[in-house]
DNA sequence: ATTTTATAAAGTTTCGAAAATCCGTTTACA
DNA sequence: TGTAAACGGATTTTCGAAACTTTATAAAAT
């Protein structure tokens, strides 16, 4: 659990960022882009269930779309991990387990960390600015709990992300935040769930990160942020109905 | 550089790999991951030039399918950083720079490390088999030179991967996986630039690698992936011509 | 000579219909 | 009764043409 380690890219001589990492594909303003974001939100929201069968039919109904629009956007997710394929029998929403949210944890708890440090290191005032003030947003709503509205929901998980997008914009390594943000996401519809049937209420976890991280404590930001994955693993774990003998769910279709 | 330390998976309950990782394209045998393959390999080989534009009307012709299959496999492109795209303007390859190369690699050396302890640790015969039988054959070929021709530099790139996914193959956690396989995928771009000008030569470091891995000596075989893949950059580093103060080539168009 | 505006060419994005494929059901045969 | 082949409906996959945007070219205006 200890040591922080995280080496720096000192290796790279120079910081322009003129990178070949992949495209967060959220500058794009063209129809696929939205069609695209609008399925990825629904998948992380559960709107579209774990393992659900994707028509074309539906979805164009759905979306508003054509056939092609919607092929690319869900090759997209096929991707990044939200859908799957299978040559000629269509797509689906990629399935949840516990094993999978276990993996994916582990390895978010080793990039978070590795990002977290070094944006600390190179951090700004505009950095700081931008911490403080999606945290203020973020704090201003109170972790939703599962009676409240999926409005709330929504808007806190949108709040939720930026805050911790911010704790980390300053890393230099693009592949290292692009593999962050891909499980970051990945997180998202687990904590989803955990949301729907939330029972134990948590401390401010957000407050002591973001202290820890304005006053550049690297070991400690970086202790606070994977006791707070795991803690979130071990919520999900305990209060999730459906996610602990993993694939119980493969007769619900 | 010293320590292994790599956590192993214990925290997953049960080893059942049925999870959510995103699919390794390759399974699939419809005409658009022909083409996506196709072109995939184009980029990792410079057939198709960093930075180059990527025309339809082109590609069309080039890989004999449709618009709308085409920009399917470009968007997947996309998502893997191999290509770029600006909405309204089409496509290009992915630029190429020393410090991606650089900030892709030190992640590579941890995903590299981190896949191999555990499938070290949880190797069965039929890996071991593979191992031998993939580094066979890529000991069949030496390494290509420059002056090879580029049907030797491709298949020797075949079994070079092969090799590599071989050692990785029982490791458990299906993430690390992914990652692990798109950074070796991006590396491979730079490593063909090196064999097209290569001119020092290494010794056998993928012998030692296997011995290592078939002794089931975790610290060993890791210590020599993580010095095989930062020697890789050095190489690259110095004998690349245009690979050393980036972006110089904006003006190849 | 430089900027601005208009026009044409090139290229990209979107769409829905046609071709190919899959899946469940019925029919034929041993 | 069980197995295999064959049909029909539903769904996916592929395609190229139409609509739209950007880029290049040329003429007009400052």
């Amino acid at each position: 659990m200890g040591k922080v380690l995280t080496m720096p890219f000192e290796g790279s001589l120079e910081n322009l960022s003129a990178t070949t990492a992949p495209q967060d594909v959220s500058l794009e303003d063209a129809a696929t882009f939205d069609v695209l974001r609008k399925m990825r939100e629904d998948i992380l929201c559960c709107v579209l269930k774990p393992d659900q069968k994707l028509r074309f039919g539906e979805l164009r109904q759905r979306y508003g779309t054509s056939v092609g629009t919607l092929r690319e956007a869900l090759s997209h997710l096929v991707s990044e991990g939200l859908a799957r394929t299978e040559a000629g029998r269509g797509f689906q929403v990629a399935p949840i387990s516990l094993a999978d949210f276990l993996d994916l944890s582990e390895l978010r708890v080793y990039l978070e960390i590795r990002t977290l440090a070094d944006a600390i290191r190179h951090g700004t005032d505009a950095w700081e600015a931008e911490i403080v003030s999606s945290y203020f947003l973020l704090n201003k709503l109170a972790p939703p709990r599962q009676d409240d509205p999926v409005s709330v929901k929504r808007e806190w998980g949108k709040r939720h992300k930026r805050f911790h997008d911010s704790l980390v914009a300053t890393c230099r390594s693009p592949w290292s935040l692009h593999f962050r943000s891909e499980l970051f996401d990945q997180a998202r519809r687990y904590h989803w769930l955990t949301m729907i049937h939330a029972r134990s209420r948590r401390r401010n976890e957000h407050l002591e990160l973001r202290d820890a991280v304005l006053a550049r404590d690297v070991d400690l930001a970086c202790g606070l942020i994977e006791k707070h994955i795991r803690t979130t693993v071990q919520q999900a774990a305990s209060e999730v109905p459906g996610l602990t003998l993993d694939m119980a769910k493969r007769k619900k279709a």
